[in-house]
DNA sequence: GTTGAAAAGTGCTGCGA
DNA sequence: TCGCAGCACTTTTCAAC
């Protein structure tokens, strides 16, 4: 017998649909979405239970207001690597700074590429100083701070 | 009579200890959270209750992975505004394309800062060759393409 | 503000088409 | 493969502490 990844692989607009309507609000029922979509509620059941197994959902988060729960500041931070440093060491690193939210590997002008969110100028200031200065490997940083966030939302299907 | 802000707008212990596990599954039962943290359901109810009020919660979001939807491809773009051009105008230009997902207003080199999410290399080429570059005031973009995510998180309360 | 339980609604599992 | 129906569970409300 063969395993089971053999089911069914594919995604129909009803998955689309279904994957849509979550995104937003992954607090929607069931019954809601079925009778919108014009489907029983055991069918949106079904599809859901595909679409985790294929591993496309990967979970589900409370989105909150950083400013209202007092984190204030978000920046980026572009970082030069020194020559011959293993990113992975960079990284684990890294992901022990808890203000660091988002790290990249990417081209172009920086090695790694980070999103940071902290309470205030002044917790930034001391992430970037003792911090992320202390990574070993770590060259240089260039700072971009976000005075706004326009826009923030998720890639439409 | 005083509107109804009036009510108690503090946040506790209590209330980081429920934002801190539906932060990480936003489907987890009140039920269990109740459990975990040796109170009542009801409790839960009324504190969720008052943090929606305070928009601190901005809603739940089910996060799918951008790669198995066929999103494959996620860059940065350092944006160069002309002189004179109204930062609102460009905002609301941008915003019509779907595969900016992120703007940032910032200091440092760039004027602004977008985080875009494309199907493949040739998408990504089209976005910034014929969408991105039709918005009047874009002076210059800088691209960097994020080869892999090392680091996706959420703020620690 | 919290509790505990009742009432309403939702999620899950088989059987049938 | 999908839809329907019953059971289990969760959410929500409310009187009482």
């Amino acid at each position: 017998m063969l395993k089971k990844e053999s089911q069914n692989l594919e995604i129909d607009n009803l998955d689309i649909d279904i994957l849509k309507q979550l995104m937003q609000d992954a607090t929607k029922p069931y019954t809601e979405i079925a009778k919108d979509l014009i489907v029983s509620g055991g069918t949106i059941h079904v599809r859901m239970k595909k679409l985790q197994e294929m591993g496309i959902i990967k979970g589900s988060h409370l989105i909150i207001d950083p400013q209202k729960a007092g984190y204030d500041v978000t920046a980026f931070l572009g970082i030069y690597l020194e020559k011959g440093i293993q990113y992975k060491d960079a990284v684990a690193q890294l992901s022990k700074i808890k203000e660091v939210v988002e790290l990249h590997y990417t081209t172009g002008a920086y090695s790694m590429f980070a999103k940071i969110i902290c309470r205030d100028t002044s917790h930034l200031r001391h992430v970037l100083n003792e911090e992320i200065q202390a990574v070993p490997g770590i060259q240089r940083t260039e700072t971009l701070i976000s005075l706004e966030e326009s826009i923030r939302r998720q890639i439409e299907l």
